[in-house]
DNA sequence: TGAATATGCGGGAACGTTCCCGCAGTAAAA
DNA sequence: TTTTACTGCGGGAACGTTCCCGCATATTCA
């Protein structure tokens, strides 16, 4: 539709050589030919066709990302600060859903390289090693963001482990000894794994003993329903915890129901934490304690390393960690 | 990277010609030649090359995706439904996000057309008119969503005039005759001055006068501040309102926190209504009563319609609503 | 003054695909 | 049998760009 290199090249007469030269500043052109040439450029608005660019081994311009739900708030956070920045170094960024599924991810590793794409950002990894080897053949450039345990290839973590360990260890900072842990069951998710982990090291850093019957979960979904189920049976214990650290705050909006139908008071009677920070957490009664990673900030930071990657071939591997925030509301109180 | 249409040609001594053909299912080709040359593609996993198929005119099969930000609920979900028709149509998503600024949308037709987007779905048009000309010179078919005033294009509309006569409908329903509105000053954003069209439809169809001193708004911004500062004003009123009706939920917070501190009770004292149904609508003290547009349907049919438009060249302009519905949970009563 | 070098520019090839035209060979219709 | 149509296939051109090579002319050096 727009005007190409071989028109300008006839209204202004030089040759496609030379207009192209105009255009890619590049050296052994006249400066008062550039000049005219690039007038003519601007009067037409000129712009590459990327396709025919990048057909001949040029950049294309774009990242891919791979996430597996727009609709989480995470992913849409994490998004938005990727295409912020891509924005500001002149990328475009193609979303590609997973709905953690491995035969996706295989298939989209296909496409990237149909659509030219020049890195890739990935924030699960269903498929593991095989798709990292894959995009590693193709020699496209990727850094992993949120969730994952490989330890060889470029990434920025949200520090799940981290946040939990800090949650938990404000807990105990409060007086607290037996500190339930609402989880649920899904060995998909590596984040479940690490946020216990965190609850476990913070135990150990504090001499706690690690007690299983203190971690408690009754499904595999993300839900309300899973937290009051789950907290429910807490409570029903011979010697129920004095504090919940919960999955997520979603979650824990469950966990605060079921401790509220059992009559008990938050904080007063039992501490409740969550995590996520999500938008309700402030609103809902009483604020929920809670632990904050800035989705935002992840995703700006690895599109940061990714373009690095890109533009830079020999970068050595790094591994960022966003370190999540408590965020201290009214949940929990210092026990005695 | 991947295997070209011509080396499976040398492979199976076929011309392009009669491989090209055996891809693209196209007629004039033997069964069993066709067989041969796919099973070799097969085997090497021949993919196209998106670039070079798309410069020779072909489809490049990419949506093209205008939002303000993707960091925002709605929107995440409404691309959430539209990537999930592209996929399942073979199409990609590439995501602009324009920030509500003309500026960008301009500059975003031009990337456009370089990056072979088939088709646009614009969520927000601060470009107006100019925009979608800009779309029709470059004959790129494209499709609004959720808010726009145009009537001569193709559009998915979220039917925010309609979710506030229902809404406010039914406080009347309810017996309310005096019924605030909190909303905000954005000129920009469309959707405010639908829905206070909406409660003015209302009002009419009941008879009821309108009353300029209940529409209340003390900022530009959507935020838990805004609402309560305008709500405190209202019912500083002489004759405050027994009933508020809030531009949105995030809004409707800070007025539950205004009624709460003012002394009185929801829904005992005054009903309070939202719009958006918001993940923490439902956890929220009491549990807001609202109104639900689904966004995802919203993008899901957006992204039919343009599909439709594109392999359709010849289709009539449609208007779709996704009609809004009532959430009703407890924090609106019936009077006396 | 002759050779080497630098500057400014043009032309051809290539990227991988699609579309169009043409050409045999065979089958159907006259 | 001749004409017509159809089938299966090959080859050339085109899409718009980038890269490489080469050719004049101007400049520098021995």
């Amino acid at each position: 539709m727009g005007i190409t290199i071989l028109e300008i090249a006839k209204k202004t007469g030089y040759s496609k050589s030379t207009v192209h030269r105009a255009l890619t500043s590049s050296s052994r052109i006249d400066e008062k030919t550039r000049q005219e040439i690039l007038r003519i450029a601007n009067k037409y608005k000129y712009e590459p066709n990327l396709q025919a660019r990048c057909l001949c081994g040029a950049k294309t311009k774009i990242l891919g990302v791979i996430i597996p739900d727009v609709g989480n708030s995470f992913y849409a956070k994490a998004l938005k600060g990727i295409d912020e920045l891509a924005e500001r170094e002149g990328y475009n960024v193609l979303m590609f859903t997973s709905h953690m599924s491995e035969k996706k991810e295989e298939l989209i590793v296909r496409k990237l390289q149909n659509h030219g794409v020049e890195g890739l950002l990935i924030s699960s990894m269903a498929g593991g090693l095989e798709l990292v080897s894959a995009l590693k053949n193709a020699g496209i450039p990727y850094v992993g963001f949120h969730q994952t345990n490989m330890s060889d290839i470029d990434f920025v973590h949200s520090g799940l482990e981290i946040g939990a360990f800090k949650i938990t260890d404000y807990l105990i900072s409060l007086g607290h000894r037996r500190i339930g842990h609402v989880t649920i069951d899904q060995p998909v998710d590596l984040g479940i794994a690490q946020k216990l982990e965190g609850y476990k090291r913070a135990l150990e850093k504090n001499g706690i003993p690690f007690d299983e019957t203190l971690i408690m979960s009754r499904s595999k979904f993300y839900g309300f329903n899973t937290g009051y189920e789950a907290t429910k049976e807490l409570l029903k214990l011979r010697n129920p915890p004095t504090a919940v650290f919960v999955l997520c705050d979603r979650i824990a909006v469950g966990a605060v129901k079921a401790i509220k139908a059992s009559g008990l008071r938050i904080p007063m009677d039992i501490s409740v934490a969550g995590y996520d920070n999500e938008p309700f957490s402030e609103v809902i009664d009483p604020p929920l304690t809670t632990v904050s990673s800035s989705a935002y900030e992840i995703g700006k930071s690895a599109a940061e390393l990714l373009i690095e990657n890109i533009e830079n071939t020999n970068t050595k591997k790094r591994q960022l960690v966003i370190e999540p925030v408590l965020v201290i509301r009214d949940s929990c109180r210092k026990i005695g």
